[in-house]
DNA sequence: ACCTGAACACCGTTCAAGT
DNA sequence: ACCTGAACACCGTTCAAGT
């Protein structure tokens, strides 16, 4: 029997976006959300070629809802202080989606967030290997605390860890990461600026 | 027909080891293990519960593995960096496994690589609660790192991105979480020294 | 004590068929 | 064009039975 409104590939990935929401992302299942669409597991296979599509598909639609990156006055450290816990707020509510975001440029969407994070820092005065190397650090710090998040919730515990909360772990982290590299960039750029090597 | 060698825990951790290290820590299955191991699927039961305890042992022993953090006269930074590029480059050979080596207290033997790791920064002069905001953040950093990597390989790129190899990537990112926590930890000590509440 | 064999409840996915 | 149904090749795991 034909639905009364036929099946989408937007009606699928919000309805997979949902899943990952409430069970997280590896709990999404093709047949779990067939059911929940009220379809036979095929039907989706018509509109998503396979699973990793569609894991990616939902990984862009979370990317396309971030705030986006922008260099104010305010500095460039400010900004992305801003921009790191925004970023970590929201995904932090897709559990297991973190390790999902990699930092890899074939990957669709996330293609233009690299570029967006490069730019930011080519335009805070950071040569294209330093920009490129600070945004990758800010990043992969990111995805790797929003995995530790995630075990955090899988077992069941409180969200506090010694005493000490996942945003303070966070808030700590991200001062970190900006300091580092702040540090870290004066003193490449200090040298002679090489030209990285192609 | 009974083996020749009845079957052990420790032989069934050192062939998953094997396969961790070949295929990947997501492709390690109880079916192709036993397979492997020329035994029933269920033989594995009798030695250990379920999967998830035999990846726990599968990751305790790498953990064990692990050249062991010292402080000494060369200073923690010195010492820290030393000792997250050998974890790094040992971690790498078992892909996926950095994302089962989360910074929770309840998981066996990490429980005693975070000890050391907290400790190691007290012995350095840090207080209690910073000690453990440092050696959680280095961590958290690793494994977002190790993740990346293990992605990047699982699409079978070649390891550079952008003309950048993984292992600057990483450097960067080593001397980026010193600078982080030497600036980010001042900062913090400099007012008074509060203790962390109960 | 140590292991096998059959079975259950799940996966993702292919392929042919229905409307 | 859009979806169903049956089937295949996998999982992890339970349970009863063999030696």
């Amino acid at each position: 029997m034909p639905r009364n409104v036929p099946l989408s590939r937007d009606v699928i990935v919000g309805a997979a976006l949902e899943m990952a929401e409430r069970d997280g992302l590896d709990r999404l299942t093709m047949r779990g959300l067939a059911a929940q669409l009220g379809v036979t597991p095929m039907a989706i296979y018509y509109h998503v070629p396979d699973k990793e599509a569609l894991v990616d598909l939902v990984v862009d639609e979370v990317h396309q809802r971030q705030v986006p990156l922008e260099l104010t006055d305010e500095g460039w450290e400010v900004c992305l202080r801003r921009r790191l816990l925004a970023q970590w707020e929201q995904l932090v509510r897709y559990p297991g989606l973190g390790s999902h975001l990699s930092n890899q440029p074939e990957m669709g969407a996330s293609r233009q967030s690299i570029e967006a994070g490069v730019a930011f820092f080519e335009a805070a005065g950071f040569s294209s290997r330093s920009a490129r190397l600070a945004w990758s650090f800010a990043i992969t710090y990111l995805h790797g605390r929003l995995n530790v998040d995630a075990r955090l919730r899988g077992r069941g515990g409180s969200g506090k860890v010694a005493g000490i909360r996942a945003k303070d772990y966070v808030a700590f982290g991200v001062d970190a990461v900006i300091a580092g590299i702040k540090a870290t960039v004066a003193e490449a750029e200090a040298g002679v600026d090489l030209v990285a090597e192609a």
